[in-house]
DNA sequence: TTAGGCTTTG
């Protein structure tokens, strides 16, 4: 046995009582000051829950005074096979895994662990199923690390071993076969701290939900199913109730309570998934509910696949140990699979008129209204396509500052919030983020034919359906997404979110004078200006019709019209290296590309490599489909999930965009023998945020996936498309603004093309398609650059340049124009 | 103690 040199000592368990051979031998070490006490505890606590007799062995000098039976061998794992006599034979490995005891369908324990050969220096991984007594015994001893030496097994075919690669045999291990377990657990690494108190403690059982006995005080975990976020209850506490389900398909809802908010579990969605110690179990109605008990305390975690397995805890002071993580991990993977967990979340611009909903957004005023509701003004930065309800309330009622409030006038929108909810209301702080669960939106019919009738926010009082408030902190990935959302919409001047005619009115509705009114600015000054050449002067264009090309002028013109109509039309792909236009393709082309690649099944041996992380599961629909994410690591190590490229294998439309949504970089793959590769260069080569990245057809010459690995290796990889394009042999298309624009100033018209990638609306052109905000700011600037209806004399000046071109065209020669180093004015964007 | 979700509406 591995064994260090230094002060250790043994403890020597015989379980099964009446058993003689079936025995678990546990070798404990430790250093000397701490040692005895450890051992002593995790002695103590072992009488105490397993009732079994325990004694002290002493070893000297890295020796064990109690060797193993003299007639026993060591076995190799490339010898474990079905049919071999391994009757004198003992398997010994180091634990990397172990699975929560759980229990088989006729009640006998059940524990799972993974043993890696320690002989080899090759990953070389086995899986043990131990069964019964000694299952149970197991489970609350080992742990990652420690080596388990075990005899008298029984060797079978592993079913999972397709899936999980490993070993395709598994030992069956048990009391009633006669097997004998010897574990030697791993020496603390920091033998003082208060982790390693907690790591001698004894170790935290789980119960699978469908094993719930009443009146116990049990440890879970689950998938938040359902949950109402904590309340004010008409007690002394706040409430929060929680329905959670596991593997086990059996549900539980439990009702927690606590006078302090921070020590009820922070869960901010359904699909969450949650640790609970020390919850009572108690029959009611017929079903078991869990309830707060002494000590309850809880661990929340994000329930996506993939992302980084970081507990928000109740408590300052919790433990959490590897195999946790993966429990963690498969759960999440089994939810995956098996649980539909979307929420009804919405953004204020696609509310309707009818409709519950859950939004994200932040706080920017608050006021009493009466003694049974209380106002909310929040904002998450997208317009609400209705006229929305202003609650009238005191002026001195109103609390948030006073600027921001009127920058955001229409963007921002007044929940009404009443009874149990007022309490919680009032205590918010200006500027926080709230998740408001299950807000109604009324249309309330106009009793005034002067006025439109509106859209009316309600966040109604009582709980049923989780209606209620939950803050969330800064570091929410919502938040984040939020934030840097906020960001952009504040950068622009939102007066320009109103669909007015502002050249003209003016701001009817306030009397602000710290905001620049749209009269102040005069009407004579351009639309658009130059970023270049600002001492050319100016050109007619009767002049610029009647010259040869190729020129350069500068112009002062009128926007007459202007075409594609339709924003979609108008954004192209263009490749800079064979100067050719394509469309852009369509989102179905790219589901039947997909669709396609569903019969290649994930190759295993390209699972995990040394640059990667793999994560493979298998859909419970009829489909079966095998979905394979690839994570991308950094110095071998995970990053957080807005860092984190990963390439996927097997995943619908729907799922990669949802991946997009948390995760840097999404790249599509399939398997072919000995590498992944990219789908054909129809489908996008890389999806980023909301953006598709395509390549070129002609000028790509796709190259090994691996050439990743160098992007990986950098210090901090921006996984840039560029670069990312690059490594992959992609020529990148841009996404761009081909239009044409009408152009008169009175001497005479010209047709003048507008190439644009970003410089002359600075709008990405690649990202307009998937942004309502940022078509929002489009539309508004071509009302601003062309109104429509008006008539030519109330246009805005255009100050433009544009260069002249000759065009061969069959025999005939012809002339265009292409505007050129000219922006929108940053008072119309 | 409080709430116990399976349903919402000023």
């Amino acid at each position: 046995m591995r064994l260090p040199a230094f002060s250790q000592r043994m403890l020597l368990l015989s379980i099964g009582t009446g058993s003689t051979h079936a025995r678990v031998l546990a070798v404990s070490s430790g250093r000397k000051r701490e040692g005895g006490a450890a051992l002593e505890r995790s002695c103590r606590a072992l009488e105490q829950t397993a009732a079994m007799p325990v004694q002290l062995l002493k070893i000297v000098k890295g020796k064990l005074e109690t060797q193993l039976p003299s007639h026993l061998q060591r076995e190799e794992l490339k010898h474990l096979q079905i049919g071999l006599d391994h009757t004198n034979k003992y398997f010994q490995g180091i634990v990397i895994l172990s699975y929560p005891l759980t229990k088989l369908g006729d009640g006998t324990d059940f524990f799972k662990i993974v043993l890696q050969d320690d002989t080899c220096s090759r990953i070389n991984s086995l899986n043990v199923l131990i069964y019964g007594k000694m299952a149970e015994d197991c489970a609350k001893l080992i742990r990652n690390g420690d080596t388990f030496v075990v005899a008298g097994f029984k060797v079978a075919e592993s079913p999972t071993a397709k899936e999980d690669g490993r070993h395709a045999c598994h030992l069956q291990v048990s009391e009633e076969a006669g097997s004998a377990i010897y574990i030697c657990t791993q020496p603390s690494i920091t033998p003082f701290s208060e982790t390693t108190s907690a790591s001698v403690a004894p170790k935290y059982v789980y119960t699978p939900l469908n094993c719930l006995k009443d009146g116990t005080v049990v440890n879970l975990y689950g998938i938040v199913k359902f949950f109402k976020p904590p309340y004010v209850s008409k007690g002394t506490d706040y409430c929060s109730v929680v329905t959670l389900v596991d593997q086990s398909n059996v549900k539980l809802t439990c009702t927690l309570f606590n006078g302090n908010l921070d020590s009820l579990p922070k869960i901010y969605k359904n699909g969450d998934i949650v640790r609970f110690h020390r919850v009572k179990i108690r029959e009611y109605n017929g079903q078991m509910q869990g309830i707060t008990s002494a000590g309850f305390a809880s661990l929340t975690f994000d329930g996506t696949v993939g992302a980084p397995v970081v507990p928000r805890a109740s408590s300052k002071v919790y433990t959490f140990i590897d195999e946790e993580q993966k429990t963690v991990e498969e759960l999440r993977i089994w939810a995956a699979s098996n649980l539909s967990v979307s929420g009804p979340e919405a953004k204020l611009s696609d509310v309707k008129p009818m409709m519950f909903f859950d939004l994200t957004c932040q706080l920017v005023g608050k006021a009493k209204v009466d003694g049974s509701s209380f106002l909310l003004k929040i904002w998450d930065g997208t317009k609400c396509p209705y006229p929305t309800w202003k609650v009238p309330v005191e002026a001195k009622e109103l609390e948030g500052d006073k600027v921001l409030l009127h920058h955001l006038r229409n963007l921002a929108v007044d929940v009404l919030v009443y009874d149990n909810h007022v309490q919680l209301a009032k205590s918010l702080k200006i500027g926080s983020f709230l998740r408001i669960y299950s807000i109604h939106t009324k249309q309330a019919s106009a009793k005034n034919e002067d006025i439109s009738s509106h859209i009316e926010f309600h966040l109604h009082g009582g709980t049923c359906y989780g209606r209620g408030i939950g803050i969330l902190p800064e570091n929410n990935p919502d938040v984040e997404e939020l934030k840097t959302f906020l960001e952009c919409v504040e950068l622009t001047d939102s007066q320009n979110m109103e669909s007015t005619s502002s050249l003209e009115l003016g701001d009817t509705f306030d009397n602000d004078t710290d905001l620049e009114s749209p009269l102040q600015r005069c009407q004579q000054l351009s639309a658009t200006v130059l970023t270049d050449h600002q001492d050319m002067s100016n050109t007619m264009l009767k002049t610029v019709l009647n010259s040869r090309a190729p020129q350069q002028y500068r112009i002062r013109a009128k926007l007459r019209s202007f075409k594609p109509q339709k924003l979609y039309q108008s954004v192209k792909l263009h490749c800079s290296k064979c100067n050719t236009l394509q469309e852009v393709p369509n989102g179905d082309a790219f589901d039947f590309i997909l669709q396609g690649c569903e019969a290649t099944a994930p190759n295993p041996e390209l699972q995990s490599m040394s640059w990667y992380e793999s994560v493979m599961w298998t859909t419970q629909d009829e489909n079966r489909r095998k979905i394979t994410i690839h994570f991308v690591k950094h110095y071998e190590m995970l990053q957080r999930p807005e860092n984190t490229l990963l390439m996927i294998e097997g995943g619908t439309l729907k799922e990669i965009w949802k991946l997009t949504r948390r995760f840097k970089c999404v790249i599509p793959v399939k398997s072919k023998e000995d590498d992944l590769e990219l789908l054909d260069l129809s489908a996008p080569f890389l999806l980023q945020g909301n953006i598709k990245y395509y390549g070129c057809k002609k000028c790509s010459t796709p190259k090994s996936i691996k050439n990743l690995s160098s992007l990986a290796e950098k210090r901090e990889p921006s996984w840039e498309p560029t670069e990312i394009a690059q490594v992959l042999g992609i020529e990148p298309l841009q996404y761009v603004f081909v239009m044409k624009f009408t152009l008169v100033d009175g001497t005479g018209a010209l047709n003048a093309y507008l190439f644009d990638y970003e410089k002359f609306f600075q709008i990405p052109a690649s990202e307009i398609l998937t942004n309502s905000f940022l078509q929002q700011k489009m539309e508004m600037t071509m009302n601003t650059l062309s109104p429509p209806g008006r008539k030519l004399d109330d246009l805005p000046w255009l100050e433009c340049f544009i260069k002249s071109y000759n065009i061969a065209d069959g025999t005939k020669h012809q002339v265009y124009y292409q505007i050129f180093d000219t922006t929108v004015a940053e008072d119309v964007v």
